[in-house]
DNA sequence: TCGCTGTATACTGTAGGCAGTCGACGACAA
DNA sequence: TTGTCGTCGACTGCCTACAGTATACAGCGA
């Protein structure tokens, strides 16, 4: 009667997992997205995820409107759903706005370092330069993503975090590879920028942050620009695209 | 045959009209909330809207997933969608966000004030201050969204200006009341920071938002603090709540 | 040979309906 | 009187089906 739910086991509340097909379905073509499985600006058709996931349209529907909110799909009405194929200045544009959020996020952390979450940034640091160490890039790029994410949990605004997650989770997408480029030294610079927050200097935080997400930005222009025709610049055809199967 | 669209009679190619079903609902729920006539925890029936708009369940459905993207409900799955309740704490902290997002948005519009959206500033914030000479509230509401709108826009960060749009509706919801308050002076703070942004100082313009968009928050928070309990500090009600009907 | 028009196909947008589940209410026992 | 259990009602989540429309292609005329 009362949902099988075991009432959170352990102390994971976060993460909810999925309890709607939508979600689920939601999660799947995200992860189909971000590993490549489905490339920009390819034509999602409903009726091919729905097959493919075994469900119907309608949870599929929803879970592109979802992708939609997100930035993932751009949802042409009449048209369907067709993967966000992102600019070069668009990623640009959303480093950019990553930088700006994140870098006040690691400001209002330093303010009130007493919160405890330096132990917690420690040693996702550590994991993060074990895994350089390791060459295990997948790991680092886990690790990198989950230490902003507790910056900006730490930085107390919720609006904040949940903005800063969001596009964090596309650059994600977009940057991966340049963690293979700089992994010692963004690992350094997170060292220092922990330093910072548990000095609860502000000024310092927001630089070091600064600093590391344009780093970041910028090793990702130079690799694109030296490869620009490999992310798929939008290719806006007309005709109609290979789905699913074809890829 | 070849859809009837008038392909953009005359120059206005914003402000998409809804050609779904679920995007007029969507403005729809969304006008209902803004205006008052869905109050915050309110549970929102399917059917109920469904009747009201005479539509089926499903673009209401969709209406409401794509509410829940932007933070006007939130959606418990298996219980439904209710009207967002935003909490004191939230509201600071939204606020907080868009001070950040407007303030970045100035000194980038400064760095390239020769985009020449000076004059369409100017000829918003007259019309601002007519408004407010006529004590016509919902028109200087409507003109300042605008013009913060277009200073977001003339930073020529698209994903910028696409995230404070976002927070600069919820804040507008939260705040409508604000405006009566210190109507002159905000419109006095909007000639300078067009002034700052025509003479392509960033620092100023900067600067200037920042205060502007603090001095709205305090004013906010202080009229919140007068009256606490009217704009329902999420009810979290137990029973089902009445609906629509009801209302 | 080139352009246009009509038809066919595939996909989206919407409607209606069914099953599962949650919450509330009343009855019964301690 | 209080706590527990069983039943009922209502609503959500999902599935299936239909209508409308845009695209692709073939046939026709110039």
């Amino acid at each position: 009667m009362v949902r099988s739910e075991p009432v959170n086991p352990g102390a994971a509340p976060k993460i909810p997992r999925p309890v709607t097909l939508r979600e689920s379905v939601f999660e799947a073509i995200l992860e189909l997205i971000i590993s490549g499985g489905l490339g920009p600006g390819q034509h999602l058709a409903e009726n091919e995820l729905a097959e493919m996931l075994g469900v119907s349209r309608q949870p599929v529907r929803e879970a592109l409107q979802m992708l939609s909110g997100e930035g993932w799909v751009d949802l042409r009405p009449g048209h369907g759903a067709f993967v966000h194929a992102p600019t070069v200045e668009e990623a640009d544009q959303l480093l950019a706005v990553r930088t700006l959020l994140e870098t006040e996020s690691a400001r209002l952390a330093a303010l009130d370092p007493t919160a405890g979450g330096t132990a917690r940034l420690r040693e996702i640091c550590a994991r993060g330069r074990a895994a350089i160490e390791a060459d295990d890039i997948d790991a680092a790029v886990a690790a990198n993503s989950e230490l902003h994410a507790l910056i900006t949990e730490l930085s107390g605004n919720k609006v904040l975090a949940e903005l800063a997650s969001q596009v964090a989770r596309r650059v994600r997408w977009y940057h991966t590879p340049v963690a293979r480029h700089r992994g010692h030294a963004s690992w350094e610079e997170h060292a220092l920028l922990i330093d910072a927050i548990e000095a609860g200097d502000q000024e310092r935080a927001e630089q070091i942050m600064r600093d590391h997400t344009e780093h970041t930005r910028q090793s990702y222009m130079e690799q694109r620009a030296q490869s620009p025709d490999e992310p798929a610049p939008a290719p806006q055809r007309r005709r109609r695209p290979r789905s699913l199967s074809a890829s």
